[in-house]
DNA sequence: CATTTTAATTCAATCGATCGTATTAGTTTG
DNA sequence: CAAACTAATACGATCGATTGAATTAAAATG
């Protein structure tokens, strides 16, 4: 009954025209595309989209920080300008909102760490043991660029890390990429030691990752021991080095430069 | 007015007599302490112990999964088998009760890790690259046991990295204990490694603490790569032998066993 | 030893505030 | 105008916190 009315009203649950076909190895841009050039037909420039955007910028902060329970909805349309009810309108739901910002999130990492994973996948660029670990070494610099480096990246890593801790329907969404990064990773750590794609590689892989990952998620530690007050471009290339050092020696001596 | 009543009543604001001067290295026993044989003054039994203890242990889980912000004080109340009122009343609040989990968790990580503390403090046994490195190694291998071990550890670790990823008064107080197994974990490696604690050296034992680390903050994702529905004795040996593996080549060959 | 007193603790009921969501009227735009 | 979108308000549920009475057991008293 008190449904007809809202069912004329809303284009919900078809959460936005921001959907993709299934994203993969595509390049989205930084700002949300814009639909045509302007056949102006039935595609009127989407108003809402930027309403869309802050919505989802302002969730993956606030989800981040606070987690799915504790977030309040009204906190999340404060922080981006929007309304209360523009939530419910855009995506149907809190739940889905967190959702649009795992795929937001997955997009964005796809974006950042793409061109890297693209080089990674190259068959002839991973033939021999020394160009797969030129490769891995170069896939591991930008891991620690993308998750120590951005500002952005400290949002995901809070929304993310949330999700490890307590796996909703998000982590299906972020798994997709996270997954194939390691995945991908440990086919080159393979082929660089010689050895198979066992447990034992699989866990060095994880071992590898970790080493980046610490500077992110015991930030807090890391700034108070080290005397920083924060990760900035000569922190990130020591970092950087210190790691890039610690690959060699784990998986076989270095090869000349 | 209505204040004379409340004011006559509570003990709050001291939180309890659970307090111990500064523990310190000193190893509380599990159960809650009887404060003397009796003297019968104004010692009477400590009766509300128990449930202190009941509420400390279920918001330690309640807060690890879902956050401070996000916990409910009537969840926390019911898992722990006590009424809703307890919690104001044995703390003072809820921000109040957070930071009795911390020290909880704080006196049971120095339980767990003192004695490897303690004996990787020993001068004696640091004395040479050998005796620092077996120190080290098992300082390690007592960190695989507690930050990826025990179930207990489990909850340890979620507030924990809580805490990294968004800092309350909590961290002063889990700091107190991380930041001193840090810098006696650095001391270990500058000895193995015959350089200096510089900030090199602090950096490489940020990354080795990290190479055990990812198994807790990534552990949704692990898991899933791995196969595995959990991490169990099994795989902690097997996570245990990579990552005593990866110091002996990190730190310089690996002498004879 | 029996009783009363007293403080510590637990309990159910309840408060105002805020939560996510629903509803409806109004505004903007092609 | 019709569609897309925003603003304002309402609603039932749940939040952390408060209250005053009931319960408990040690201490004081006779």
């Amino acid at each position: 009954m008190a449904r007809s009315a809202a069912a004329r009203k809303k284009p919900v649950s078809e959460p936005a025209p921001r959907k993709r076909d299934d994203a993969g190895g595509a390049i989205p841009t930084e700002k949300p595309p814009r639909p045509f050039s302007s056949p102006y037909k039935r595609a009127r420039r989407d108003r809402g989209a930027e309403t869309r955007a802050q919505l989802i910028e302002a969730a993956l902060d606030v989800f981040g920080r606070i987690g799915f329970e504790g977030a309040a909805t009204r906190e999340i349309a404060k922080r981006a300008g929007a309304n209360l009810a523009a939530i419910v309108y855009h995506f149907g739901s809190k739940e889905a909102l967190h959702l649009a910002v795992a795929e937001h999130v997955a997009e964005r990492i796809a974006t950042s760490v793409g061109p890297a994973l693209a080089a990674a996948a190259d068959p002839a660029a991973t033939a021999t043991p020394d160009g797969a670990r030129r490769m891995f070494t170069r896939l591991i610099e930008t891991y620690v660029e993308v998750i120590i480096g951005s500002a952005e990246a400290e949002r995901w890593a809070r929304f993310i890390v949330r999700e490890q801790m307590q796996p909703s329907g998000a982590f299906e969404v972020i798994y997709r990429i996270m997954g194939g990064s390691v995945e991908l990773a440990t086919r080159l750590v393979a082929v660089v030691t010689g050895r198979p794609e066992d447990e034992e590689t699989r866990l060095r892989v994880f071992t590898i990752f970790g080493q980046v990952l610490v500077f992110r998620v015991a930030q807090a530690l890391v700034l108070r021991r080290m005397g920083w007050t924060a990760i900035g471009q000569r922190e990130r290339e020591e970092i950087k080095r210190i790691v890039t050092g610690h690959i060699d020696l784990l998986l076989g001596g270095k090869a000349k430069p």
